[in-house]
DNA sequence: GATGAATGAGGATTCATTCAT
DNA sequence: CATGAATGAATCCTCATTCAT
């Protein structure tokens, strides 16, 4: 268990002590996840996550105070990715576009899996919650910013409640996963981008943005 | 806690035994549903679902095999609330009846606040997921059938995916809570009843049903 | 539930109240033993011996103290069943009256089957095994004094120690029932009977004492 | 408690890792045999079993799985003393022989104490049961091939009845500590080779072995 | 007396966390 | 630094016994 390695030309203490651990931390973080998503977070023990990571228990103590701070820094590494990209209303083709944006958040999300664990943490840490409202509030902000650009030049129905209109945008992008399980298809991502640019566009507008994809 | 009551017609000695039971059994469903909102499921113990409900531990036992099948039961008295009510779409004034409903079945999902505790059951029971499945699969079937009428009736937009459709009205009714949340705010139910009726009439149409209030 | 039964010719408390009562302390006793019997004392519980019983919990602590209790009056009941019967030595045919004893007894205790609970209890309760000491004492006391006599007539081995043939003879008896478990055959009490009476009588004496039969 | 051990070479720093778990494992065993036999199986809970050996509560589960798998393996570990010795018939001087090994077997089954334990399981546990069984059939079939081939020889009596005089045997070496019990005098093994050296050989033939030893 | 629901102490077992090596 | 055995508090659940009806 040494950490130099005998070559031809001598020892190499290639990998140095702080990027090994530096690997360790992301072992133990990545095989925090994976339990996290196939047993839930409080039937996961700290134990098996070390064992999952190849380290011994205690060594898990050094990187972590504890299971919560794990799921923490999954957090802290990865709030980016669940909180859903910005879609511009104004654009050529919006449809298209945001489609494709809801694809490619869908997939880092599904990728991560992290949202899965969230549910079971929000009743009991707070602080949790917090940071997750946050993370909610600015995407909130940003696409309501959006919206009201959008609604500036007359793009949009003149009788858009902007709030509520943003919260169902953001409802989309959270729920989209439970789309796919609830009916067992494949997600069609169009279908659903339609139904959130005719919340935006009436069809006039939106028509026109179609064709000015030319 | 005296067993008698006073009634007109004199006084009745006591509650009979089985109603007697019935009553502890209402309350420690009732403090489990309420210590579960609070704490979430796994941080409650039977031992304080039974204190609180002001009886002693054995006791939760006479009554329920476990926590899990507290939690059953509670399902079990009020799947039906889970489920939201089913939007009748050719209707007059749509906006306002389905304004009426959303805020009715809100209501009542908010007194019950079980939604709360699935999240975190979900990825370890499996048959707690059935059962939601399944309940979701029946509501699902049940607006799909009423915007099938809609549309063959031409009232709906042509281009629609019904499917699609359903999913997001539904998921607009299991999310009203989250919007409270995130917003602070009180929610408008006017609101969201007019993006659902965005979504499935044209204006032309929708125009129309409003008018036909009279 | 009244205790009288009315008839043609009035009213009649036929069962009085004391023996209705020792019906069902029998019955508890009874069930008591069944249930020791299949599950082992300390498997059975004293709500499963009333309910087997036919009476509440409750009314089980009417009749006895505690489980214990109704072991030990199950013992008193029947611990002269427990301690075999005294053979005749210096008899005609002994033989064949032995293993008439041998059997008789086997029927009697396999029937009771309380030497099985007994084991269990034996390492936790010194009064119990007092009394078990207490009435083995006296069979081998008895045993030993007809040996005696025997010996005095000069049928016996003139090397016998009579202690140890008197507890040889005792334990044959205990452990009867054991040799029917290992060998899975039905029991040749004749053989027994046969090896005790090798045990006492020289042979030449067992040749006359077989003749002077007829 | 120091794990160091001055030895005549210095001192060796520690009782490795697998030989200290072993030992506290062992520690676990002993205490766990001692306290079955002073309060019986069922009185014994593993927090008194871990606390008499020294250890936490915890560690009692990291060697065992429970209480059950604990006496299983105190079984293993011993259960060839339980099994009693083979003895060889056609030896010269077969009395001395068998006291010898009687009294050999007594000791070793004394010390071990398991066979007290042993009743209490028997009713409620089938595996248990069969362990035993399985050993007893062992035992019985090389004491008969002993016996056979004795009989063979023409050295015993030839009314014998060869299964039942094996389980005499059996049944000896298993109650020997019964006899103790109950006479409250030290076993004169002595007398009981005598008594089980009659049940096979004739006395003619006893006294020709007798006498071969010089 | 009879009932059986209620009690709560106590046993089995788990697991987050520490610490000697 | 890493290790993984050890810890013991905390949980689930049972059951002997009591007591209000």
């Amino acid at each position: 268990m040494s950490d130099r390695e005998e070559g031809l030309v001598g020892s190499f203490p290639f990998i140095p002590k702080q990027e090994r651990a530096q690997l360790k931390r992301k072992a133990l973080l990545e095989s925090g996840r994976v339990l996290f998503l196939s047993k839930g977070y409080e039937q996961t023990t700290a134990k098996e996550i070390a064992l999952h990571a190849g380290v011994a228990t205690g060594t898990f103590y050094r990187y972590f105070a504890d299971k919560r701070q794990l799921l923490m820094a999954l957090l802290e590494d990865h709030i980016d990715l669940l909180t859903p990209p910005e879609p511009v209303w104004f654009n050529i083709n919006p449809e298209k576009r945001l489609a494709h944006l809801l694809e490619k958040h869908y997939i880092q999300l599904n990728e991560l899996g992290l949202y899965r664990v969230l549910p079971e943490l929000l009743p009991k840490d707070s602080e949790f919650l917090e940071i997750l409202t946050e993370a909610k509030k600015k995407i909130h902000a940003r696409i309501l910013a959006r919206l009201k650009q959008a609604q500036e030049k007359g793009l949009t129905w003149n009788d858009l409640d902007l709030n509520t209109v943003t919260w169902t945008i953001m409802m989309f992008m959270n729920n989209i996963h439970e789309l796919e399980k609830q009916s067992g298809l494949p997600i069609d991502f169009n279908e659903i981008a339609k139904i959130i640019c005719r919340l935006v566009y009436p069809p006039g507008i939106l028509e026109q943005l179609r064709k000015s994809e030319k």
